[in-house]
DNA sequence: TTTAGCAGTCTTCTATTGAGAGTGCTAAAG
DNA sequence: CTTTAGCACTCTCAATAGAAGACTGCTAAA
């Protein structure tokens, strides 16, 4: 089976940029018409009709127009997708208001969700990952309210993680500083392994349970997973003529709300994948199946060797997948320009 | 008018119950069988005349079954509904989680969400508010990587909150830790007022970025509004039969999601109110018309002096009151419990 | 290879109808 | 005076049927 003709790509190209403005079945007369196509309807049935064949399109029931399948939006993002750049407007407002966060680093997690909702109509997602192996910076700990304790914990990479302790009794903070000061001398750039290994050289008590808090947080951040996720546009999802049956929307939502499931969605394209850029998932098949009848579209931002994390939107198989991974990019990029600026000196 | 007779109450209550259970009208005759009443579905017909006559109940149409008003529901909670307490090896279930959880005070809230939302069946929504004038208590500057540094501001009710800057140029700890120790001894126990007074002693161009950034978090913590947001079982809610429209659910779903409305919300109720408890709202007219054709169950946790939270569910207007508000009270007496508990020494 | 023409198929819309559910009213019974 | 049986009436809901409309696939001609 060789590949698509130029008039079937051509086919194929307005037939899933029509569905996806108006999300009804396209047939032949209104594909002619529509884009003034200088073959009659009849030629475009049966480009139509060999798209089928290859699996691209599907009819709802005979006689009806067409609508993509996912093969037919794979092949299209894959092959006849374009660039659709964000109009530089935008682009500069999106600059602007990072601009406006440069000096809040969490503010540009939640800036990204929000910027990327509003550009792309569906859902955001951002998360911050690690990749690194973990090795203890430097700790601190602060008196906060009766025996309450905050403790902070810095990571090489930068990463922060907080806990809140409860004592046993009530501390002042000169203490806390001599037993951060401590941990610190005794361990700091150590990752977990050596971590267990310094455990005998703590008597104290109150020390050893700071301690054994910092190392169950350090190990847990060997594993690949995500810190904070931030989501953004759920509303967005629900205007969408597929989410009309309480049932998909639930499915969707569900998908939305379990972070383990996002981690591991997360996880295995962002982190496991080496290729850079974006990536675009088009529905759930085998290994993707808890995607269901979503686009996932994501990319990583920051480098590989510093604290870093993925940018993304998810929106229904009907998806301006142009304008999404446009989008897509442009953010991520923006992302990795500030946190490279940010790492700089 | 007076009150309602004894038997109106009865239909009134048993009328709730059953469409809560059901989601569609009750009528006369289903009522009378359903509940073995003592008299005679013309007499049920003759009560329910009696009760939509005031305002309690409704037809969807002519000669259809009944539901309850806004009204109604509210009566209802405020002079039928008994309590419905939860079983005991559920509350001790919960209470299990709380205990595993005791380490990590920032589970709490979290963990606090996942059980309401389990526990009811609807959205529940967690928060940390802050009512009490805000003073520092201390801070602390943590570097984490390049130019970014970790700013920990802790105040005198025991609040946190953090913030990355980005400095001019990267700094050692040791100088971090001094920029903090003058910034503590300065202003320590200050509030935004006294603050301001001490700006002009601050010469140094980083210490004074650094000294900014804190007078505005200490100034946004006066406010009256909330920290973290947290929420949970989004998913529940589609499930219902009221949203099955996408624009009810939408409505729902923007309610949920916007910050701001939900800080109004909480303030609103749990805050400005004095009364202690748990506040049903039902649904949203003049002063709630956010609301929208939702209720909310809420309660403050933690005492006034601490200020500290607030816990509730969000659902439709047809929710199990009953269940609702003990399972607020039991989750909000827990968390009262568990922080008054973690401040004593 | 392309296209006009056309028969055939399937959905969708509207109208109609009948069944069923539940009420309000009336008049009788308690 | 309260309660209740009986009944006419109203309105929804589901089912059915028919007509209109939208597209296609096929065939045969250009």
């Amino acid at each position: 089976m060789s590949g698509l003709t130029e008039r079937q790509k051509l086919v194929l190209a307005l037939l899933v940029r029509d569905y996806v403005d108006t999300a009804e079945p396209i047939s032949s007369g209104r594909l002619v018409a529509n884009y003034h196509l200088d073959f009659s309807p009849a030629t475009a049935r049966n480009e139509m009709a060999a798209l089928e064949q290859r699996g691209y399109l599907f009819q709802p029931y005979t006689s009806a127009g067409r609508m993509p399948t996912k093969e037919g939006y794979r092949y299209f993002v894959q092959q006849l997708m374009g660039a659709d750049e964000l109009p530089s407007p935008i682009k500069e407002m999106i600059r602007h208001q990072f601009y406006q966060a440069r000096h809040d680093v969490d503010d540009w997690l939640s800036l990204s969700a929000s910027v990327l909702a509003q550009q792309s109509r569906v859902a955001s997602i951002v998360a911050q990952l690690h990749t690194e192996k973990a090795r203890l910076k430097q700790i601190a700990l602060l008196s906060t309210r009766g025996r309450q304790v905050l403790l902070v914990i810095i990571l090489s990479s930068g990463e922060v993680h907080q806990q809140t302790l409860i004592l046993e009794e009530q501390l002042p903070q000169e203490q806390l500083n001599s037993m951060a000061a401590q941990i610190n001398h005794l361990v700091a750039g150590m990752d977990t392994i050596a971590l267990e290994e310094k455990r005998g050289e703590i008597k104290d008590t109150q020390l050893e349970e700071v301690f054994t808090v910092v190392h169950q947080i350090i190990r847990a951040s060997e594993v690949i997973s995500s810190g904070d996720v931030y989501r953004d546009g759920l509303a967005n999802m629900l205007s969408e003529p597929e989410f009309s049956e309480p049932e998909k929307a639930k499915q969707t939502l569900e998908l939305f709300e379990d972070r383990v499931m996002l981690d591991d969605l997360l996880s295995r394209t962002v982190i496991e994948s080496d290729a850079p850029g974006v990536h675009v998932i088009i529905g759930g098949e085998d290994t993707w199946d808890k995607l269901g009848d979503c686009s996932l579209i994501i990319a990583r931002y920051g480098s590989k060797e510093h604290a870093m994390g993925a940018v993304g939107i998810l929106g229904p198989l009907r998806m301006a997948y142009s304008r999404g991974v446009s989008t897509v990019r442009f953010v991520s990029d923006l992302m990795s320009e500030l946190v490279s600026e940010s790492l700089s000196n």
